[in-house]
DNA sequence: CATGAATGAGTATTCATTCAT
DNA sequence: TATGAATGAATACTCATTCAT
């Protein structure tokens, strides 16, 4: 009496995410070499033959994990945001409330983040400092903002790419520090918006 | 016919800082795990076993670069800075102008910044936000500065530790782009200044 | 409603048969340590936990492979040629005849013959030459038919029990040849007998 | 003061062949699944990651065996006896005289023989039943004498090429013998020869 | 002192076995 | 009973460290 082929592939499923989901935080907080495959299963409540089941390699894992922060990014929201019919001053402004309060309340918003951004430094291997796949798309959106803020005198000027990066830039930073730090005070929205805002 | 103790002993100083300098660039760009022992020597261009001959273990060399970083961290120009009878405003520019010439001409400057930051943030363990050992006496007088500006109404409000973690924290930020990216354009001034300054 | 009893135990019995015959060739071809439960089951066409229905442990099958190979093999015929009023000659021809049958017609004549072969060699670790447990009952007829030839000069002289072990290994190289190679040609009767016939 | 670099040249090349020699006779006795590293390095007497020093993997290491066999299995001595102006029924006595005087010799000799043959049964996969690569070599000067035998009335009728593979095929089995037990007795020059030879 | 070959403790990966369904 | 997902002991492989030269 085999087990219903449906309900097999819904565990295979739910097991899968769930390595996927707790690895981005253990790989964000000890990197790629610092994790050990026995303690990363301990962390996340499984034999270490479990990951073997579900991925190849310690290597495969953290690519499918790179893949998966990619696809999950939440670029529709920013894209919405970039297309809205009000003044770039009030966008960074909404902008900045939703990604502050995401990671207040989301570890794994900030371990993707934090990842994400740890991954495009180290692969990069510096051939651009900007716009690698995806990350293009959620800049993209970002730099049309800025330069609607620039025309409208609420944004600073210079290069709308550059400044786009320090915005996420700052943002890695406080991933980083609610990461690894407890007693860690997030950032002010003000701080953050600062990076692009005048005044 | 031995050699004369003296030279003996300039040639071991030299290569023990050799080691270190180079040490601190790698482990900077690659962390302690990520760092092998094998590859490290390649890069600096020795033999493994030299290594051991300066440094007993992996982890000793690691702490040495560690407390070389924080001997050699310039303190003593930003001590001066803050006791300086100028606006505060006036030594935000300078302490920037110095900080961005020594990012951009100076590799090991930018590898000490990242080792440090990330050094603070693993070890922290998050024990607290602010505020180990020596770092106090940097932030200490960034404080000072930062007080100096919201009394003369150049810097903005808010906890002035708070904004010194910001300041430095921008500048970690850059110190990575300038270790992992090659195309890597250095951040303004009046950018890095905006993490404090008003206007 | 249960299923009646012995129904039951005939499904148990046949499956387990299957198993068993399955395993034969495999693990003539794999040998002992190149078979992977997985693949084994796979190749069966079961579940792995159904092997362990049947059997306690991969060793436990493989002992159970050894004992029916044992069991199984046609000592009775031999027996029979050996006490046959005929000259040894023509025994041989018979012997020769039939097994060379088998080995073409059947997959499982050959993996039995290669696997006892192999445990054989390997499980004597050399403590003698010839003669384990049942082996010695088949070489014993064998031994009488060469002894009876050598004194009706149709045998080559030599010891008895060394030339049945000379036929019998030939019969075992060309097992390997039936069970790893395809367009593998059978030994010629000629050949085959030429290991202790005269002429 | 680093060490001479010949010094070091003849070091690793040593120990290279220190570790393929032994290994040929590890893995001719338990296979290659059967081998676990930790066994055969002990059994080489030397440390696991020695054998890492010098071959990528455990496949790559049992490839170069192979590779080694090839490349060392005396061609030339059989070469230059189908040469020889004489008849081929004394050119069989010569082979088999030299033959198993090696496999009683050396145990290399016959580690290299049942390696050989295990390999060219398991990669074949059955593609041919003869002739892969050197084994070619090997068979076609075997194959030229037989067929001089042929012709001179002192060797079996019979497709020679088969003939040959029979020869080479009981040398295997003794080698086996030879491998495996202890108080093993070589086959006789007459009964090997009979595999080929008339009377 | 400087080297790199050798080592084994530590880490990644496999596979026989268990067990909930 | 039959299954295949989960497991951890066993095995392959890596890398910090030692040591003869």
């Amino acid at each position: 009496m085999p087990k219903s082929p449906e309900r097999c592939e819904e565990i295979r499923t739910d097991m899968r995410n769930k390595i996927l989901h707790k690895s981005i935080l253990y790989f964000a907080k000890n990197g790629f070499s610092g994790t050990k495959i026995s303690d990363l299963s301990k962390y996340i409540g499984i034999g270490q033959g479990t990951i073997y089941v579900y991925f190849e390699s310690k290597d495969k894992l953290f690519q499918e994990i790179h893949q998966m922060i990619n696809r999950e990014k939440d670029i529709s929201q920013i894209k919405l945001l970039a297309n809205l019919p009000i003044p770039a001053k009030q966008k960074i402004h909404k902008l900045t409330k939703e990604v502050l309060r995401q990671l207040e309340e989301d570890d794994l918003f900030a371990g993707m983040i934090a990842l994400n951004t740890q991954i495009l430094l180290e692969q990069n291997g510096g051939n651009s400092a900007y716009g690698t796949t995806y990350q293009s798309e959620l800049y993209k959106y970002m730099t049309k903002i800025i330069e609607q803020g620039q025309k409208e005198g609420s944004i600073v000027s210079g290069n709308s790419l550059k400044l786009a990066d320090y915005y996420w830039g700052v943002v890695y930073l406080y991933s980083l520090k609610r990461l690894f730090t407890t007693k860690y005070e997030i950032i002010n929205s003000e701080d953050l918006e600062r990076t692009v805002l005048k005044q």
